[in-house]
DNA sequence: GTATCTGCAAATCCTTTGCAAGTCA
DNA sequence: TGACTTGCAAAGGATTTGCAGATAC
């Protein structure tokens, strides 16, 4: 759990607290291999300590995003979803029928983020990206 | 005004009423150049027709996005904006940084939905694309 | 010790829904 | 007339905020 690690050290570098739910909340968003959401952290996290309250969560997290140490992702549905800017790159399918998300090799996109660099002087967030449409299954 | 009348006449072909409410909603709709927010529409009707209210503005999006004749698009910040599907397709960058939407041209993601609908069996919903990052001015 | 954090409750924002009254066709 | 629409009010879900008590350092 190295990367947790990393993140523990940002936060006290920078004179924030250590906190059990500071530190439950981190290990939340470290264990789930996609994104996850402040509700999905809460979940987690009150099973464990059931004074816990979501506060903490928005809290914890806005904290974090503003220390670039995790990225937030609007991928629709009025659902903000969380991840750890360390863990690489990547971009979404979104299915707007069954709200399924699919991950995206970064490579796919290197020809449309050339352009949009030098034909709008646009800088896109290559972290995240979502495309919205339909999977193959809601397509049948 | 003859997207509006194409509209209008789509809804009564259908068996829907016209009702004033409704024409004011389609007119704020295609009066902006751009996309607009549910917020925005109830503005520009209530100035007229105080009795006006939000509700009938989404009951009526709703309305027209199930028969195919606005676009929603979820550009973030937990809003949902609206389009009138005739009006062509086109994408979207979206700064984080101001807010600022700028349009794409459509053929800049041709090679990008090929490569979706071919090795990820996904369908993109051509009609709106947004991305996510920094324009120009905030760059600087 | 004390500035930072947390839990709690209430508030906010956007959107949806139930229902009775109103209205278009 | 009668089904479709509306206005109103209340509910809903996600997120934010104020505040007083708790706690990391």
């Amino acid at each position: 759990m190295e990367k947790t690690g990393d993140i523990i050290n940002r936060l006290t570098e920078q004179g924030y607290r250590l906190t059990p739910q500071r530190m439950m909340v981190l290990a939340a968003i470290e264990k789930s291999d996609h994104h996850i959401s402040a509700e999905e952290i809460y979940a987690q996290v009150v099973a464990k300590y059931p004074y816990f309250n979501i506060s903490t969560v928005y809290r914890t997290l806005e904290l974090l995003h503003r220390l670039g140490l995790v990225t937030e992702t609007d991928l629709g549905g009025g659902r903000v979803r969380y991840h750890p800017a360390d863990k690489g790159h990547h971009h979404h399918l979104v299915c707007q029928e069954c709200g399924k998300v699919i991950d995206l090799d970064e490579s796919v996109l290197d020809h449309l983020k050339l352009v949009l660099r030098k034909d709008y002087k646009f800088d896109p967030d290559t972290r995240h990206l979502a495309f919205f449409g339909r999977c193959a299954d809601c397509s049948k």
